[in-house]
DNA sequence: CCAAAAGTGTTATGTCTACACCCATGA
DNA sequence: TCATGGGTGTAGACATAACACTTTTGG
């Protein structure tokens, strides 16, 4: 693997002390941790479990577990999120990070690789496991430490809701985190929670219907809600969002931004 | 580390397989590669090393070692890009992505964190070095095939020019590829080549001075290239490029596009 | 009927593009 | 002086934001 081509005789190019040898390689530990995502009560939730082992025995953990020889990286964290949650859906996980500080396991070196899943309906899901190991809590308090996870799983976390910000801009992602069919609205709240932004329902509609064949109409409605109000058409998710994204942009001055 | 909460005795949530023993963890060797793109004769390209042992000897490769137990992921990278050209510039290195394919390398299970580095006056550095073992090559050449790579290091540069692309857009990178003082020409040339667009000078100049202190005149002017022509102003790099970029988007239709 | 939410129209403002035009230099 | 590239002006196309207004529901 990538041994330089300034082997261990050489001298080293600029001046670095050439006191490692290569031919010895420190064995790590590998793993893939998965930040699990989705809308529940309006906000933004993640899935996470509690550790049943020592270190941190007890503490909110991102699901994960050790990358086997024979998969690859992408192989590895499609399987943790089947095993967590039934869900096969490989084409919504996306790497986004390594970590491999020395100290961030206190038993080895442990290398990870952190993928983002966003899911739709994960409530039915974890309600259908042991509710003492596995529970949907809102990001924001994972992000203002009310919950205290293990690891240096806060900074994955962190890194993955500054991923999924970017993704609902640039692709089309919003979809994944509502139902099969959906209005408009919730399809907004998505952008307004994970953005905590206040978007204008009118404009909203108009560029995301503007996006050719990103939302599709059924035709049918949904029933308003208990207060009525007329009622929503109902929509499903047009073709995959890879090409660009629907709504554009975080706004370009900090205007509309909205206090947490 | 992240042993999934469902222990060996607990049997699997979901149907998979409960075939696997975390106390047992597989050991992998853990590489970072920095793929290191500069700015010559008004094209991208890279810094390749030449491999000296197989497998794949005689090769070109990224260069790129053995993460050390003792170092984050992120000083491995900034000792490597010193090690290969000297600079010791470390805001300049973004990882990009983490590879970990079981075949990747043909003698052992290596996972490879893979950097990005934007230098400028790497022809200089490079020439210092013994030009048979490092070479800075067109990124052209390494896309179309011309020039192939060991591993899967064809794939590791394609991600980081995809990278580089977005960071051009959405941070000020662009002055990375540049002298310490420039015109707005020389500016203009790295969006350019990078995008393999053709920009309009005079409305680039005025989204670039538009962008609050992203840019500083520095009073003094350019002489002017063999054919004449009016100087050009000299500016230098202003407040680092965190915040958002200059020039927005890559264009909206495939208008502007230009055929390689 | 009233409140509430969905959806449409309209207008002001801002941004982007293309391109005409002037400026300063080398040969 | 002409060719070349730097820099400014400007008009139309287009996008965005704000908000008034109409529609359709529940109570």
């Amino acid at each position: 693997m990538e041994t330089k081509t300034s082997g261990a005789g050489v001298p080293s190019r600029a001046g670095v002390p050439a006191d490692y040898d290569p031919s010895r390689f420190p064995p790590f530990a590998v793993t893939v941790d998965v930040v699990i995502l989705t809308m529940s009560e309006g906000t933004l939730h993640a899935l996470l479990v509690r550790r049943g082992e020592a270190p941190f025995q007890g503490m909110w953990a991102i699901p994960g577990g050790f990358k086997r020889p024979a998969e690859t990286l992408d192989e590895a964290a499609k399987r943790e999120l089947a095993e967590e949650t039934g869900v096969d859906a490989a084409s919504l996980l996306t790497q986004f990070g390594a970590y491999g500080d020395p100290e961030r396991d206190p038993r080895m070196n442990v290398v990870t690789v952190a993928y983002l899943a966003v899911l739709r309906d994960v409530g039915a899901i974890v309600a259908g496991t042991d509710a003492a190991d596995a529970a949907l809590v809102p990001v924001s308090d994972v992000l203002t430490g009310t919950i205290d996870l293990a690891f240096d799983h806060l900074r994955i976390v962190r890194d993955a809701i500054q991923r999924v910000r970017v993704e609902l801009e640039v692709t089309g992602i919003a979809t994944a985190f509502v139902g099969a069919t959906f209005t408009l609205a919730e399809l907004r709240a998505v952008y307004e929670a994970v953005w905590n932004v206040q978007l204008d329902a009118a404009n909203f509609r108009r560029s995301v219907v503007a996006e050719d064949g990103w939302v599709i109409p059924t035709g049918r409605r949904a029933r308003p809600g208990a207060a009525g109000g007329r009622p929503a058409e109902l929509y499903r998710a047009g073709r995959a969002w890879n090409h660009g994204g629907p709504i554009r942009r975080l706004p370009r001055n900090g205007k509309r931004e909205v206090q947490a």
